[in-house]
DNA sequence: GAAACCACTGAAAAGGATTACATGAGGCTT
DNA sequence: AAGCCTCATGTAATCCTTTTCAGTGGTTTC
């Protein structure tokens, strides 16, 4: 049997309630503290925290839920909670959907018996809809996938405009008949997909979209079948990192050049961005700014249950490489 | 307050008991069975994880302690690990460490006070030292990492054999002068310089190896001195998929060629490793089944807690890609 | 027909902390 | 000197389960 509080209370000749108070910074005199900080000392004691989340009714502890771990935005996110969390006294449960339903739904259950004080998600769209009818016992902060309104908090990017700011950068290269290729699991693809035809439409351009599953296979098997039609696109815009190593994969396979051939230009900016190919044109998301966001409307919501549900949109940042480098002498407008 | 067992019993007219043992799969009549499982349903209760632990003296959790989560082999790791736990109907506490041994040891502490049932853990070369002296109260397997003998299981690359493989290769397509890139923080580094200085020595090569902080500007930084000396190198081994990245960069920035200037190679295969330039030569972690295997012998380890202590090792699989192509004209052995 | 056994069930203890409440000792005010 | 705070401390209740133990009623065995 491991050593309790009673231990170490007999051990300082205490009572378990100076020990208690000992560790919550109760009022305890500096004689008494340091005759139990010796008795812990000695005893290896550590407090039991299930033990204490029962008794005080909090479990400090919060959920992350994305979609799988290895998606890099999603890799980052939840190295910056878990971060911001241990600073705050809390821990972290992970858990991966696979943009499943049923998972989703599975982890919820687990949340609520973990008692968790506040969750972070990224939901499928179905949860997402799902979520307006009824509400889990403790807050939610969407983060990535906000959904049209909201009862609860979010934090996103602004995708539309990215989106938008992708099209007219490669319209800016002289691009006209540029394809959007987009995630078939999240919300945010379909906030990126009108971002793509408002722009598209704004110019004058023509639009062609499709939906994938979003992993760089489908999408490269998706862009193979498309340009090998007649009259090629000389643009792509990707809704994702992993779809956007799909199209690059596609381009190679299908022996174009890029950005001669085709313009390529998707989201969020990796290490190895600018080493792919002549470098990936991205938007860069504030995956840091997004992550921290999240957890500061976590806390505002616990303080505040009742406050109006509060939506944080954050822009992109465009960063331009070779991957839509203009093509020399087919283009004479200025590139800004 | 949240609905508990007793409100459950109560409506079903059943003592607590009965309502626990419909949890636990105890001896229930399928008349009881069926009226409490009516109850729960109609008063959405949900047992309460904390009591649960307490009372039954098991965590049903287990820790997972990295350097850091962003690293892709610690991504993929995490992943399997945790859902290996799931399936098993254990939680998973995440931790990054960022190489720091203090946090490694306030995490330890962490670990101490959820009452962790087992800990997988990558640690610093120091850590790794100190293990040797005193146990935590919970077993370890060591993963990634390994040291030298093993009074904790462990599971990791054939990191010598898996080194020495990328030199043999590196020779082969006639490369003479390999200098060899490692991190300065993991034991991991310390097998592949070993590797990397047997390999060299049969060979009868000469053998330069650096040690830098094992991130990608660092190891940039460094090559771009190593590149700027009279007689550069011909090849180039990283330890890493970070120190690998600046090695590129280092290349790019030096305007020199790969392969034709410099072949490198490195670890770990990633989404975009044959993407990036020419395609990288790298040795594949079977990560997946590194995870798995960490898995069981963390099983094992409960089933017998006497057991002697067991060191398993994986060996990595070489990809040859176009980092490492033979330059036509100069070499004139068969490649294999 | 008594004894042994079986399958269920409920009452109550236990697990390890926090915390409401009671107590007692000093120090102040009046 | 009585009354009243304040501060430090201890006692005991409480958080919500699981689990032990002791039935209960019915069936089988000898």
């Amino acid at each position: 049997m491991a050593v309790s509080i009673k231990d170490v209370a007999q051990r300082a000749g205490v009572s378990v309630a100076t020990v208690s108070r000992v560790f919550g910074n109760g009022p305890v005199s500096p004689e008494l503290r340091e005759r139990v900080e010796k008795a812990i000392a000695a005893t290896g004691y550590r407090p039991n925290l299930s033990a204490r989340r029962l008794r005080s009714q909090h479990s400090q502890t919060i959920g992350l839920m994305v979609a799988d771990i290895r998606s890099p935005f999603f890799t980052a996110l939840s190295r910056v909670v878990e971060d911001e969390a241990y600073r705050s006294g809390l821990r972290v449960i992970l858990c991966n959907t696979d943009e499943s339903a049923e998972r989703e739904a599975m982890y919820l259950r687990l949340m609520e018996e973990e008692r968790v004080t506040g969750l972070i998600w990224s939901p499928t769209r179905g949860s997402l809809e799902r979520l307006a009818d009824e509400d889990p016992p403790f807050p939610v902060v969407l983060v990535d996938r906000g959904g049209p309104v909201g009862r609860h908090d979010s934090v996103v990017l602004d995708n539309q405009q990215a989106t938008a700011t992708l099209v007219r950068h490669l319209h800016t290269i002289g691009r006209g008949r540029i394809v959007g290729l987009f995630g078939n699991t999240s919300s945010t693809a379909v906030d990126r997909h009108l971002g793509y035809l408002t722009a598209t439409a704004a110019l004058g351009l023509s639009s062609e979209a499709f939906f994938v599953p979003p992993n760089a296979e489908a999408a490269e098997r998706e862009i193979v079948k498309v340009f090998s039609r007649p009259d090629r696109p000389d643009g792509v815009i990707a809704s994702s990192s992993a779809i956007l190593l799909g199209v690059v994969k596609a381009m190679r396979r299908l022996g174009l050049r890029t950005p001669d051939d085709v313009a390529i230009a998707g989201f969020d900016n990796e290490t190895w961005s600018e080493l792919v190919g002549p470098g990936l044109t991205v938007i860069e998301q504030p995956v840091g700014d997004i992550g921290r966001m999240a957890m500061t409307l976590l806390f505002d919501r616990l303080r505040a249950p009742k406050a109006p549900a509060r939506k944080v949109m954050l822009s992109g940042r465009l960063i331009v490489r070779g991957s839509t480098a203009p093509v020399t002498g087919l283009v004479d407008e200025p590139v800004d």
